[in-house]
RNA sequence: CGGGGUGUAGCGCAGUCCGGUUAGCGCACCUGCUUUGGGAGCAGGGGGUCCCAGGUUCGAAUCCUGGUACCCCGACCA
């Protein structure tokens, strides 16, 4: 399978066709019959679950509790905050009927006319209206403030172009929705989250990310600053991994959420919003893999170890049962251990089929290995091999999943840093998109009016403007005003 | 919704222009034997509403008309 892998990426085929092919035959996700909708399977829910638990505990010690709301919207709870209608109003699956009835004609069945809802529900495409009608209930004073909760939930966004992962009619995400005495508050909490997320993708998915601020063109539906983390994919697109938004006032004057203050004044709550979704492994496939395949961080991977037996006939029992025992001792150390003992599919097979699924380390144990207590030690991120002692291989395997993260970390951020580029001029803003690709650093004047005509003449746009952005006089690349610092601009997913 | 393209076995495709035995190839699948330190070889086998409907014809996967589904490029977007 890699095989076609190769072959597909040496033809002068598009990325996306070599990435969807990825994610399909590394038995991650594949499309299903509901158009733009996605079947995660097995291996990529596994994959998800590790996420998910990681980022779960990431918010629990930042002091968040889980909750869950539903998944119906009433439709004029849209209406109630004006620059929110207007993000989601075009991609929103709408309910207008609770029953269905035997077709008169007799074929199959049709939704039953009189079953026609009062008012029609939204499938959520987010929460912040579902979730502040909520609140409303729950605030009377500040002593009930701040409120942290977060879910963990699907939401549905009808695209008109879908990619697995990235963009897909329904997605797993989960969202965090805070309630908060001051502004001040709220605003370190979106700070919080967002390194929250930055600390997630560096460590555990090893994928580097800028953290920045999203232009007001670029911002949330119905937020007064949305922060992001941007990453940098293979093909020198950005992707927008995970965002945090600081909502100020304007969901608590939408639902009309107001509490007594300190003061024994009326105020309205202030609030933030964050999320990351399944686009996360679109995110850690794009980033890691090569033309083996995916490349797994061990933090993250289903499987850290898979040992493949190697055997002629009336060997197997022997070896593989040397497997097993040699398994325990890695499991006993914490790893997440296969023992890949089928018999219908040759040693050489297994090579290439778990290279593509990505496992970070691979053993092989064969009759010379038995005769000198030895294996054959495999790692995915370089490719190379050696023969070890089986005396210690567990130490030394638990050694190799933190210098194997080290390093896809370490490759990412050198590939990452590399495609950082400082531009002073269009021409070269135009030149360093189409060819070398990647971030471009550069003045901006600060106008809308400049960030969609650049957009219109390259198809890059503003992924953010860097926290860690220093000041310094310029001209904006393209209208040749004066700027005060650099933006990040890029072509992005 | 605009512009392209494609529907033939589970998957990937050829055949369609120029109508003519029993619709073919690769992968996958099943059986057997031999193999087994990087995607095995040989032999045999199973599997088809040629997208749908109508038309032309002695005869349609192939030509005509209408429909439909999906893919790619845009607009939209985590």
């Amino acid at each position: 399978m890699a095989k076609e892998l190769k072959d597909l990426a040496n033809r002068d085929d598009s990325y996306s066709a070599w990435y969807n092919d990825l994610v399909v035959k590394a038995g991650l996700a594949e499309y299903s019959a509901v158009r733009g909708c996605m079947v995660i399977k097995p291996y990529g829910y596994a994959l998800w679950e590790n996420m998910r638990d990681a980022l779960d505990k990431m918010f629990k010690d930042t002091g968040h509790e889980n909750a869950y709301f539903p998944l119906f919207i009433p439709k004029s709870f849209f209406s109630k905050e004006a620059s929110h209608v207007d993000g989601f109003a075009k991609e929103c699956a709408v309910v207008t009927h609770y029953r269905l009835k035997n077709d008169p004609d007799g074929n199959g069945v049709v939704v039953d006319p009189d079953a026609k809802l009062e008012e029609e529900l939204i499938v959520r495409p987010t929460s912040e209206t579902i979730i502040w009608n909520t609140y409303k209930g729950w605030i009377q004073s500040y002593r009930d403030l701040p409120i942290l909760c977060n879910q963990w939930a699907n939401v549905v966004r009808w695209e008109m172009r879908t990619r697995l992962f990235l963009r897909t009619a329904e997605f797993l995400w989960q969202e965090g929705h805070t309630a908060h005495e001051t502004r001040q508050e709220a605003i370190e909490e979106t700070r919080k989250m967002i390194g929250v997320y930055r600390d997630f993708a560096e460590k555990w998915m090893g994928v580097p990310v800028v953290v920045g601020h999203k232009t007001e063109n670029e911002r949330f539906a119905g937020a007064e600053d949305t922060m992001t983390i941007e990453a940098l994919m293979q093909d020198g697109k950005a992707l927008q991994s995970g965002t945090s938004h600081f909502l100020g006032q304007n969901f608590a004057r939408a639902f009309d959420v107001q509490f007594t203050n300190r003061d024994n004044a009326l105020d309205y709550v202030w609030a933030s919003s964050w999320g990351v979704s399944t686009r996360l492994i679109g995110a850690l496939i794009m980033a890691h893999s090569d033309n083996n395949g995916l490349v797994l961080p061990p933090k993250l991977a289903p499987i850290h170890v898979v040992l493949v037996p190697i055997y002629k006939a009336g060997e197997y029992d022997e070896v593989v049962g040397r497997l097993r025992v040699l398994a325990d001792e890695l499991r006993s150390a914490g790893l997440k251990v296969k023992v890949d003992d089928r018999d219908n599919v040759r040693s050489g097979f297994k090579f290439a089929e778990y290279e593509l699924k990505g496992v970070p380390v691979r053993l092989a144990l064969g009759p010379r290995d038995m005769a000198a207590g030895t294996i054959e030690l495999a790692r995915r991120d370089t490719l190379t091999k050696e023969t070890v002692p089986q005396q210690g291989l567990a130490e030394r395997v638990v050694g190799l999943m933190d210098e194997i993260q080290d390093n896809i970390f370490a490759k990412a951020l050198a590939y990452r840093d590399e495609h950082i580029t400082r531009v002073d001029t269009w021409e070269e803003f135009v030149a360093t998109l189409d060819g070398k690709g990647g971030f471009i650093s550069a003045h901006w004047d600060g106008t809308t009016e400049t960030e969609l005509a650049i957009k219109e003449a390259t198809k890059a746009t503003i992924r953010c403007i860097p926290v860690d952005a220093v000041d310094e006089d310029g001209k904006c690349v393209f209208s040749g005003r004066p700027s005060s610092r650099r933006v990040l601009f890029a072509r992005s997913y």
